[in-house]
DNA sequence: CCGTGTTACTTAATCGGTTAAGTAAATAAA
DNA sequence: TTTATTTACTTAACCGATTAAGTAACACGG
């Protein structure tokens, strides 16, 4: 059986394609009684209008694209749920693209945007992701996009963020109230704004706490796991340090495998903080303390700033941020109580 | 600026339309030269095709469905892992949608895809879909569809399964192994397939040791973290069980979480087995003995298997159907040694 | 009774590509 | 030299919906 069309619908009810068109449309134009005897054929046909004829001519495909580097991380995972939940609601599509960390495939999937294949971007770029060098600039001011999470900092652009500085703070300052005096910090970036404003609250943190903060207070991790697990083992062999704050959900994993390997006891002799969103947290051994990022809702948050922006081309997109605090989890993975 | 088309192209070089499009699609009909022309004239205005307008002509989408009950969950994670890895070699978009495990929600989006949005489908169903009232028998036959993981027991269709019988089979007999005498089986549904495989294996696994199969042994959870965590509290004092196997990743740490408020000691007082894709089942406390799904490869070979067909139209998919093999990996939540 | 609106349609153009069918010129075969 | 074939294009139809513009029939106010 072929697919029904307006065409059939139209030539069974002796109707113009425009007539059915405005009918299933509810256009004012139609009366109530052709309306129906519109629908009632349509639904028994089993009618299914075709999006692409409606997305030519309509310039709008009612479907947005969310970009990330990776579905395997608990604050991506509920990004996405969070994101689906209101696409969906909406009606609309949700196309998904995993960058892998790769500045270079994250290029050529926004290239391939300026097609009009989706209405609109909510992206978290790439570690490798520096504004400079790359087309964003220009794809912001061609598509609505907004960024969540990882966003560029040099861009002007809608932004979902947590509060990384602040939460980084926080979270050194606990490690130092249980004693820590040789904390360090994992980031998987020097270029990402959200490594930088970690990288900041932690700096702050030390300062404030008369702490220095040397070569040896950061270090950078691949997305290399073994490479990881590697340099992890030999940094804390030759520093010594008593304190980690592991600023992604990976990077935290990689600490108890790595203090397994060096038989430390976590957290005597090394206490850990992950900025995690592992609903098996709790459950670690030992209990993890985390900065727990607000995903499900960043994930919302950003959908919904885009459909409002996607409903009105008047709302000015560009200029809006939000920014949603991160939670403190003390757990058994570091030594101090709660204040 | 205007986006760029076939026909600007065309005006500027004093081509025809056929013309660009044939050259952009590297036709013979076309010359070197005009073939480079057009192409340096593409490059230069950075022209993207319409992909709408080459869908509706070509009723061909270059994208694929996939359709989940979640996304925070490890095992369908890294399967929308394995299928991007070759959607996107393929050259192919994914549309994502989550069902939230309700059989409506699945319908609808289902429906939907008789409009030739999608050129394929991979499915996984939701723990209400039982297939007989479902339009999916309908569907199978008017468009590519892979079911992987939960599949429909009833319809003809290609399928991507795990060895769910046997791999409870040998959950069941590391459990009694152990000293377990009282094992429990939590499901996660009454229809579907899975879950009637996953039974069988337990089912005959306790048959082959001489214990008893009763009501008691198997309990049905809803999708309802609260009530399930009640459920289960209540359950483990009334039948004094001394062994659990949870079949999905939630019931695993619910588990955990029941365990905990009743101070039962894992695995004295209750040895835990789940059905888990969870990167951190090693570092939980206890660590986690595991049926550990080949997830990602799942992925991989429903999208190969949908992409194979997608190819050559003659391919006969529905008869297609392969098992992957589970592993039970032995952690500290059982007793019993490797054998 | 005439002009103005309103209602309920139809006609035809359009979105941006793809492709079957046609053609003119060049080349090869007879 | 004539016919057949190949090359490199063009023309125009087409995919299936949407929509601006047009129209016929009827109602209504003055």
């Amino acid at each position: 059986m072929e697919n029904v069309t307006i065409r059939m619908l139209a030539e069974r009810l002796q109707l113009s394609t425009a007539t059915i068109s405005k009918a299933l449309n509810n256009s004012h134009e139609i009366s109530e009684e052709t309306k129906q005897r519109v629908l009632a054929l349509a639904a028994e046909l089993n009618y299914v209008p075709n999006p692409y004829a409606s997305s030519l001519r309509k310039k709008a495909s009612n479907t947005i694209a969310v970009v990330i580097p990776e579905v395997a991380d608990s604050f991506f995972a509920e990004a996405i749920n969070g994101i689906e939940s209101v696409a969906q609601e909406k009606g609309y599509h949700v196309l998904i693209y995993l960058t892998h960390e790769s500045f270079q495939k994250e290029q050529a999937i926004l290239r391939d945007f300026q097609s009009g294949r989706v209405d609109g971007v909510l992206i978290s770029v790439t570690t490798e992701t520096a504004a400079a060098q790359h087309g964003l600039e220009q794809l912001v001011k061609e598509i609505p996009i907004v960024f969540f999470d990882r966003v560029c900092e040099e861009i002007t652009a809608a932004k979902i963020t947590t509060d990384d500085a602040t939460a980084a703070y926080k979270a050194t300052t606990h490690l130092i109230a249980g004693g820590c005096r040789q904390p360090v910090m994992l980031s998987a970036s020097r270029h990402l704004s959200i490594s930088n404003k970690r990288t900041e609250g932690f700096r702050q943190a030390l300062a404030d706490h008369q702490l220095p903060f040397t070569a040896a207070s950061i270090i950078y991790c691949s997305n290399d796991t073994i490479a990881t697990h590697e340099l992890l083992k030999k940094a804390i062999q030759k520093e010594h340090y008593d304190g980690i704050i592991a600023t992604t959900e990976k990077l935290a994993t990689a600490v108890y495998e790595a203090a397994a390997a060096l038989h430390l006891q976590i957290p005597h002799d090394l206490q850990v903080i992950g900025f995690s969103n592992l609903s098996t947290a709790k459950f670690l051994n030992p209990s993890l303390t985390t900065i727990t990022q607000p995903a499900f809702d960043m994930g919302k948050a950003a959908a919904a700033l885009l459909f409002k922006a996607l409903k009105s081309s008047s709302f000015a997109l560009p200029e809006q941020q939000e920014v949603i605090p991160s939670t403190l989890l003390i757990r058994n993975s570091t030594l101090a109580a709660a204040d």
